[in-house]
Order: C-alpha cells, then sequence, then structure tokens
DNA sequence: TGATAAAATTTACGCGGGTAAAAATTTTAT
DNA sequence: ATAAAATTTTTACCCGCGTAAATTTTATCA
C-alpha cells in the first residue's frame, strides 16, 4: 500500500513481472491480457498504488479517453441535473468526462472550445449558449472535434442533435389549458437567449390557430440569462397595468414562470385553478424547483434521462464511427404534462 | 488561417524563424522573450493555428498550470454561482480550471479526488461533501496534492479553509428576529449533511442564551441533497400537527426554507410580517432563489465574492510557498443580512 | 565605440509511455 | 504429441515538448 516508489510503467512492470508493453496493454483494455497475466498485474496493482501518467498516455493517442461536456450556464439547476446524468454514463463507458460552463459568455464559450480542442477529447457533448453563440466559432470546432449538440439547436452544427420537442411541450400544456380554462396567452422573453423559445412560441401560435383560438403573445424585456428576474419585472408591470390579455398565462420556460410567480405574489395576484384565483400560471421544463414554488407549477417535463441517454449513446456511435455520422440527425423526445397547483 | 499542417513545436518554430527553445519559453510566459520575437510569433500565430500539445507540455513540468474545483452537489446554484467566481479568477491568473462535482455521493469524491491526483494539478480547491466525505481519503489527498478547502470545513485538513462565520450568519438573523418579534425556533435536517449546520446551530443555542431566550430546536427528517423536498415534508408535518414552538422560524438554509414555504402556501399558512401573517420565516445563505420565493426570503448572504477571491487568493500563495503553509488558516467571512418579505 | 548585460540559438538529453516487428513462449485444437 | 493460434517478451524507435549548458547574437549604456 505505502510502496509508492514507483515512478514509472517501466518500473511497475518490473516488479509485477509482466513486460512494460503488455503493461500497456492492460491499462488500455484489461480484458486485452490473458488473465493469469491479468491477475499478476492486479495483484501489484494492490501492493504499490501506481497509475499511469495520463499526460504521457494521451501525448501520442489521437484520440485521448475524455469527453468535453460543455454548458451555457451551470447556475441553472437544469444543467447541475442533466451534467449529473451525462457525466454517469461517460464514467460507466469509460471515459472521463471534462465539464465546462459558459457561465452565459460568449467570448468564455470561445476559451472553452479552444481549450477543448487541445485536448484532443474523443468527443464533446455541448448545449450551446444559442443566439449569443459565435456561430462560426462553433462550427470551426465541430469540424475538428467530433461534437453532438444538445438542449439547445444550432442548424447544422455538430454531427447530431438530441433535444426535447418543443412541440410535444407546447401542444400539451395549451391543450390542457384551453381545456380546462381560458385559452392562455404567450410569455416570453423579447429576446430569447434560446432558440428553444423561438420554436416554442412557433409553436403556441399554431396550436391555438388550429384549437380556433386567438393567440396572444406578451414579450418582457430584458437580456441576460437572469429569467427569473426579467419575469418577475415584466409581470409587476404586466399586473399593475392590468394589461394581461387573458387570465391564463403559459410561459416560455420555468424560470420566467417562477419570477412572473414572484410578481403574483407579490402584487396578492392569486394563482391556481380555484375559484378564488385570478391567474392561471403553466409553463414548460420542469426545472428542479418548479415543485416548490407557490403555488406548485404546472409544466411540462423534459425528459431528462432519455435526452441525456440518447446525447450520450449519439456521441459513443459518433465515436465509434471515426468521428462523422452518416447524415445529422435529429432527436427529439415529448414532453410529459405536470399537473401542478398553478393551472 | 488554414494552413494546419504544423505539426508540432519544431515545425512552428522553423516557420516563425525562431528557436524551439524561445517558442516554448514564450508560450510559458509570453513576456518572457523580447518585444520583436514575441510579435514574430504572434504573427506566425495568426498565420497558422498551432496550439502546443497540452499533453506534452505537462508530462514533464512537475508542476501543471492546472485547478481543481471540487463542489459536492453542482445541481445546487450556490455552487454554481461561487464556481463561477472562481474560474474567472483562475483564468486570469493564467490557470486552467477543472471543475468536478461529486454529485452528493462519497464513491463520486472518492473518484473525482483519484483522478485529480493524476493530473498533477498546481492545486485544488475543494468543497467536500462534509459528513459523507471519506476523511481518509481526503486526508490522503491533501498530503499530495496542495489544497484549500472551501465552504464546509473538515478539521485539519488542507492547507487552509475559507468560508463564511456561522456565528456570524445567526447572530444577526436571530438578533432581527427578537428583537422585530417572536424569537425563532430553529429549523433544521435532523441529520444534516454539512458541517455549517452544526455550527450554525451552536451558534443558534449560544445566540439565544446571550439574549436570554429559550432555544427550540425543531428537526426533520430526511437524508440526502433533495433539501428543499426535506423542507416542505418537514413543514407540511409541523403544520398539520400545529406543533412549531413559535410564530418565528429560522431555517438552517436557504433550501429548507424553500421547502418550507412551499409546506406554508400549500397549508394556507400566511408567511410575512404583516399582521395578517400567522408565521415568519427568515434563513441563511442568500441562495440565487430565495428573492423568488412567496414571499421573498429574509436571509443572512454570504459574501460570495469575499469567500471566492479569498479562496483563490489563499490557493495562489499555497501554490507559490511550494504546497505547504506556515500553519493552517481558517479564514471565516461575516455574512450580510438581507430583509425581505418573509420575517 | 567598446564593454557588459540580456536574450536567443545550438545542441543534446530526458520524460513516460505508444507501438511496431520479430522472436520466444504459452495455450488451444487436432 | 504436434501443429496452429494466441500471447508475451525483446528490442527499438517515436511522440512533442521541457530544460540545461555552452555559444552566439543582440541590446544597452557608459
Amino acid at each position: 500500500m505505502a510502496h509508492s516508489e514507483i515512478r514509472n510503467m517501466e518500473e511497475f512492470a518490473a516488479i509485477s513481472g509482466i513486460s512494460r508493453p503488455t503493461v500497456s496493454k492492460y491499462f488500455h483494455d484489461p480484458s486485452s491480457v490473458r488473465k493469469s497475466t491479468r491477475m499478476r498485474i492486479e495483484a501489484a496493482l494492490e501492493k504499490y498504488d501506481y497509475r499511469p501518467n495520463i499526460y504521457a498516455m494521451n501525448q501520442n493517442r489521437k484520440l485521448t479517453k475524455n469527453i468535453g461536456i460543455v454548458v451555457p450556464y451551470l447556475a441553472d439547476p437544469f444543467f447541475g441535473e442533466i451534467v449529473r446524468m451525462i457525466e454517469g454514463r461517460c464514467i460507466e463507458a469509460g471515459f472521463t468526462p471534462s465539464l465546462f460552463s459558459a457561465h452565459g459568455d460568449q467570448a468564455h464559450e470561445n476559451a472553452i472550445l479552444d481549450s477543448l480542442r487541445s485536448m484532443k477529447p474523443a468527443g464533446v457533448l455541448l448545449a450551446p449558449l444559442g443566439r449569443q453563440s459565435d456561430k462560426s466559432a462553433i462550427e470551426t470546432f465541430c469540424k475538428h472535434v467530433p461534437t453532438v449538440l444538445f438542449d439547445s439547436n444550432i442548424d447544422g452544427m455538430g454531427e447530431a442533435f438530441v433535444g426535447s420537442d418543443n412541440h410535444s411541450f407546447v401542444s400539451q400544456t395549451v391543450e390542457y389549458l384551453s381545456r380546462t380554462g381560458e385559452a392562455p396567452c404567450f410569455f416570453e422573453m423579447r429576446t430569447p437567449a434560446n432558440p428553444n423559445a423561438n420554436k416554442r412560441r412557433i409553436a403556441y401560435l399554431s396550436m391555438m390557430e388550429r384549437l380556433g383560438l386567438e393567440p396572444h403573445v406578451v414579450k418582457v424585456d430584458g437580456t441576460g440569462w437572469g429569467f427569473e428576474e426579467i419575469g418577475r419585472r415584466g409581470g409587476l408591470k404586466l399586473l399593475s397595468e392590468k394589461s394581461l390579455p387573458t387570465n391564463t398565462v403559459l410561459c416560455s420556460n420555468d424560470r420566467l414562470a417562477i419570477g412572473l410567480l414572484a410578481a403574483c405574489y407579490e402584487s396578492g395576484v392569486r394563482v391556481g385553478r380555484g375559484a378564488d384565483c385570478a391567474l392561471r400560471v403553466a409553463s414548460h421544463d420542469d426545472h428542479p424547483f418548479s415543485r416548490f414554488t407557490c403555488p406548485s407549477l404546472t409544466t411540462a417535463a423534459h425528459d431528462y434521462s432519455a435526452v441525456s441517454d440518447n446525447a450520450v449513446e449519439t456521441l459513443f456511435r459518433l465515436i465509434e464511427s471515426g468521428g462523422r455520422l452518416e447524415s445529422r440527425t435529429e432527436s427529439l423526445f415529448p414532453a410529459r404534462l405536470i399537473m401542478r397547483d398553478s393551472a
């Protein structure tokens, strides 16, 4: 245990009585050596805590065992949750995940892509900033590194996209809301950071049209990634002006809804589907906090694990096929309506 | 731009008309070479997008330019926020941060420490799981890698600890609450994951004693990192049993408070300091979401940036002094009371 | 202008391990 | 038991860069 005098693979091989090339083979794939030798190596491994120098290992390999995971904003627990699942899958498969957050900043995202390139990862799972992303930087990056986009799609970039089906989200919430009460207006940021927001608005409009209902899109001002505050300020303004077109509000995403609910509470507007309630609020994402809002938030939930699993599996397929896929696929997973108290 | 035929530093040096050792020096510190040569290198750098192989670079360096950042639970936006600040400081100082989350799991934390060791980082900023941590694993790790603990202290481990002064948090909230109304009971988990929780309870007890008030500690059941749900369940139970000893509740942390507020709302208990309110709730941390609860949460705020700055600076000092500090210091930063609507 | 300091170049070796080729060994099949 | 197949060992060279020492070039300044 404490004999950590082993400095390199040469010494370790000598001590375990195996040749260095065979030991090297073992570390790349333990099942590639005969069982008897494997056991001798593992016995030595228990006595001396040697581990190969990862830098020396990766130096020559054109393809490392690293996988890069990039998310736009880690202070959003939604991404925390996704990251947890993705990391788990990568580790199971014998890869080493490296996690990065752009923290909502384009320059930071570019810097991440830059340092990621020099890591020569086997592949990258990238949830881009979206509208704020430097498209050309991402395009260049994807040319050099096998990349699967997730959560937020950018047309044509990466070898595949895995995310949620925005139409499924919106159609379920709109259908539910309009069936059980007044049809909803759509509450969103004027300049949304994320392309999903646009898809959701479009889905809202088409869904309302199909149902023969008049659509109302309410846009609130604000930029950046502080969605809750943007939702809150927008909500306060709308409520004080009494300019909401309907008594039912469908928010583009849960974080806006959290802000809106705060505004309602502050303004003394009771939210829910009870007779004593003035407003219904629903939303999309099933953000980890949406069950703790007051009232708890009716929302359409991502299939977190399906998206994570599929993204990782797609990346593995991509890696196995040498970094290129026959065609760019887009996998979209449907939502599940979560009925809580807010609508 | 597109001449990426450069395979190594040798070739790049040839093309830029500079010798390889000088180019090598440049990459380690651009200001260490004469301005004229620096400009020649940078000119070549623009034409040919060469970047040194980081693995080859780090192979010989006993000390890399990497800094490990480990947090216990990344789905908690509190850590997302801290990480953002810490990463920024590291990058400014020319280091490359690597981010890891234990996702609330001991085995995962150990695995992170393990792979971190083989990365030979210049230093590590570690926010341990706390009670769930494998102490001996952390101790061994700290012996091999210059480590500064933050957020959650473990006695004697790491070369320094940087965090918040729990006594400052609790004394301010207790003082405020008892001055403006009924003295608070203390609401916490029966088996808290984090050592700060114990310190806060002790601070509560001593503060109440000093004020000559009778303390009440209310413990709720539940394990793991889903604090909100634990707070909510505990709250529902206490409210239905009407067994809260006071009309003022001081939660150990904001995430529990978020759950408690949800329970109050569900139970129809109005929270706040108005005449129509049955309960006051306050807490500690100034969690990013605490301003969006209903009502917004009165809390004691971490000095996020002071903690981050100090942790990073301490680590830099540690690195500069070769991995050992004269004595283990503990830097604690006071809280700032944030008065909102819940108490 | 010459002396001195500062910086760059040459030369050469090392790091820790990947990996190919040929020889030797072990295992498996016949 | 023997041939064929599968592993392992030997040997040897490579990767891309760090870095030390000695030498040459360039800059600085009296």
